[in-house]
DNA sequence: CAGTGGTCTAGACCACTAC
DNA sequence: TAGTGGTCTAGACCACTGT
C-alpha cells in the first residue's frame, strides 16, 4: 500500500491515501474514519506517524478529532479561499479569469518615511517601485503599487518581472518567505485612479496594502493594490 | 524545572517556559534557542516530546526551524491582527475602544433563498435575524444583520444577545465552533445606511459577510456587516 | 566531521465516550 | 468495559548544514 523507501515521508503518503478515500466518498462527511489502531496496523507503521498524518489533515480542515470517539470527516468548505500567500496573478487563474499586465513605472528611489519605517530600511537606504496597472480578462482590475529594498533584490529588473517575484527571490537561498500582514479599507476613487481603472466616479475601490515577510521576520515588499469594488470580492478563511 | 504530575500537558510546560525566556530576551531575535537533543536533558523529556512544544510554537510564529542548523526566534510581529474568530466587542476592545450597541431588530422568518442556502436550511426552515448598530466611543461604527437558524438556537431571546452569542451557542456541548468564511468588498454607501451611520453621500463603506461553521462542518450563523470606511479597517495575518 | 532538524518505531498509561 | 484520541518514552537512521 505504502512504499517504505520511497524519498516521500510515510505520513505524507498515508495523508494522500486518506484524502483519496475520502474525495471518493469511501468516508461520508461526518463519518468516522479508522482509528488510529486500526490505521497503524493496515499501513504497517507505528501510532505517531499515523498520528503525524491526521494532525496534519486535521490542521488542515479535512478532519476532526472527538476525544473518545473517533476521528471524522468534515464537510467540504463551499467557498475555497486561495489559501496562503498568492500572487496576482495566481489570485486571477484561481477565479478563472485571464491576467496581464501593463507596466507604467519602475525606479530606483529614497522612499517616503512611512515606507521606509514598514521595510525597516535606515536612512538614504533605496527600494525599487514598480507600478504596474493589473488586467483580467482585458479589463482593468487594480493598480499595483510594490515596493522592494534594493539591498535584498539588488539585480532585479524588467525582465525579471515578467516571472515569478517570489520564485525570483526565493531563488537566493536563506531568503524563504514566511508571513504576510494585509491591511484592507474602502474609499472613494480618485480623479487619476478612474482613469486608470476606467470607472466613473464616484466610485468606490478597495485599498490592500500587504506587507511580505522572510521567515526570519526581515520585512522584503510592501504592496499597494487598489481594486475595482465592482469587480473584486476578497475571501478569506479564519480559524479558531 | 516542570511538573511532571500538573494536569498540564509537559509539553504546554516547556511551550510557556520557553515563550518566557524569549520574551524575557535571554534569546534575542534571530538566535538559535537550545537544540531539541539539549532541551530534552534539560527537561528530562524524550525528544518527541521536546518537538512537539516546538512544532506548536513554529506554527504560532514564535520561532521557526532550518534543517540542519538549528531553531531560532522569528521576529515579533508589528502590528498583531485579532486572530481567530472574534465578536465585534472583542475586535473594538482589541483596537482601544469602547463598544457600545442599540437592537434595531429582532424577529423570527423565512429567510431569503441566498441566506438559506448558505445555512443549508431545507424549505420553510426559519432564522432569527438580528439587526444592530455598532458603536464604538459613542460614534457609529457599523451596521450588523446576523441570521442563526431557529434549529439550533430554539431558545434564543432578546436577554441572550446582551452576552457573548458564542458561549450562549457552546453552552451546548457538540456545539463546537470551528471556522468561519469571510467575503469582503467595497461599494458605496445607500441613503438609508448613510443615516443609520452618519456621514455624507457619498461615502465608501465595507461590507463584510461572514458565515461561521460548526466543527462537523454545519453552518450556524451569517454575519452581514457594513462599517464606516473612514473608521475601520480590517488586519489579516497570512500564512504561507 | 560533529551537530541539527526530519522521520520513524514499538511500546506505555491516561481521560474520555459509549454501551 | 472496550475503544478512542492525548500524552509520553527511549531509542534509531536519515539528509542537511557548517567547519
Amino acid at each position: 500500500m505504502l512504499d517504505k523507501h520511497s524519498p516521500v515521508p510515510m505520513y505524507v503518503q498515508i495523508e494522500e491515501h486518506l484524502k483519496l478515500r475520502i474525495q471518493q466518498g469511501e468516508f461520508s462527511i461526518g463519518a468516522a474514519i479508522p482509528s488510529e489502531r486500526e490505521l497503524t496496523e493496515m499501513f504497517g507503521v507505528s501510532r505517531m506517524t499515523v498520528r503525524q498524518s491526521i494532525t496534519n489533515l486535521a490542521n488542515s480542515g479535512l478532519l476532526y478529532r472527538e476525544k473518545g470517539r473517533g476521528t471524522f470527516v468534515a464537510a467540504p468548505k463551499v467557498e475555497q479561499p486561495l489559501s496562503g500567500l498568492t500572487s496576482f496573478t495566481e489570485d486571477m487563474l484561481a477565479r478563472g479569469l485571464t491576467p496581464s499586465n501593463v507596466l507604467v513605472g519602475f525606479e530606483k528611489m529614497i522612499p517616503e518615511l512611512d515606507i521606509a519605517q514598514k521595510l525597516k530600511l535606515g536612512e538614504g537606504e533605496e527600494v525599487f517601485l514598480v507600478k504596474r496597472i493589473r488586467y483580467a480578462d482585458e479589463k482593468p482590475m487594480a493598480i499595483e503599487k510594490t515596493y522592494l529594498p534594493v539591498k535584498l533584490v539588488p539585480k532585479l529588473n524588467k525582465d525579471a518581472l515578467n516571472g515569478s517575484l517570489y520564485s525570483f527571490i526565493e531563488k537566493d537561498k536563506q531568503m524563504t518567505i514566511g508571513h504576510a500582514m494585509q491591511r484592507m479599507e474602502a474609499a472613494l476613487v480618485t480623479k487619476e485612479d478612474s482613469n486608470f481603472l476606467q470607472i466613473n466616479m464616484p466610485s468606490a475601490i478597495l485599498i490592500i496594502e500587504r506587507i511580505s515577510y522572510l521567515t526570519n521576520g526581515l520585512p522584503f515588499e510592501i504592496v499597494h493594490s487598489t481594486y475595482r469594488a465592482d469587480r473584486y470580492q476578497f475571501l478569506s478563511e479564519i480559524r479558531r
